[in-house]
DNA sequence: CAGTATAGTGATTAATTTATGCGTACTTGA
DNA sequence: TCAAGTACGCATAAATTAATCACTATACTG
């Protein structure tokens, strides 16, 4: 794995966070596991766009930290279940924050999102 | 400025969060402001490890998106201030939920990190 | 048996973000 | 006049993150 060369800012709660949720697709796997999808398929269909190996690496990050715990069941057929911890429970308020906020204010985030387009014809 | 290559995502309040607010001081530079720090000479003493360049184009793509707004005072001596705008100000109660969540779990979360580096000896 | 589904890995490349080197220009105070 | 303070910016290097290539292995289904 990859080792860090620029030391970790731990000083506030915000870079504790950033540190390490930064990811992608952290927070939404977080949320779609709390809603219901555990298996690694259901996720990978669920979010499409996103390869196979991404959100892999992703889920392994969030289980070595805490987040998530994955159950992987003896079967013939591999049968991987993800579920929240309860540290990763204690983020879907703020999830839903997020998503509530990037929602609610959707027409003018869109909007300073093309500024950096026509900025760069 | 840079070009993005891969398309942008914004089919969900998570993402339109992230692509414009992922910066690393981003957050903070809100935050500060709205505790009364309008300078960018303070912003740059206050967090102190961040290199003043970094901080200008941080606060630069704040600006741009609508997130805070710079006055340029026509003085002998460069005088500059910040302010947040509304769209600013409404970040807040999650910048301070990110915190106190953060600074709650602190311990878990260093815990956490010092796996990765256990990991990489 | 061929095709599809389950789940995964190591190595590499590409993309993106952050940091830095080297400048500008003006003013105040010692 | 020189140091220190105000503020800004381009171009490039370095660091970090995300995406992809090329694979393994087993088991259903038809």
């Amino acid at each position: 794995m990859y080792e860090k060369k620029i030391p970790l800012r731990l000083d506030c709660g915000l870079h504790l966070f950033k540190e390490l949720l930064n990811g992608k697709w952290k927070l939404m796997l977080i949320y779609y596991i709390s809603a219901g999808l555990k298996r690694p398929g259901e996720l990978q269909r669920k979010i499409g766009t996103a390869d196979r190996r991404v959100l892999t690496n992703q889920l392994n990050e969030l289980v070595k930290h805490g987040f998530v715990d994955k159950k992987v069941f003896d079967t013939k057929i591999p049968k991987v279940e993800y579920g929240l911890t309860t540290l990763g429970q204690s983020l879907l308020p703020i999830i839903l924050a997020l998503e509530t906020w990037g929602e609610n204010n959707r027409t003018v985030l869109e909007k300073a999102l093309q500024e950096q387009v026509q900025d760069n014809p």
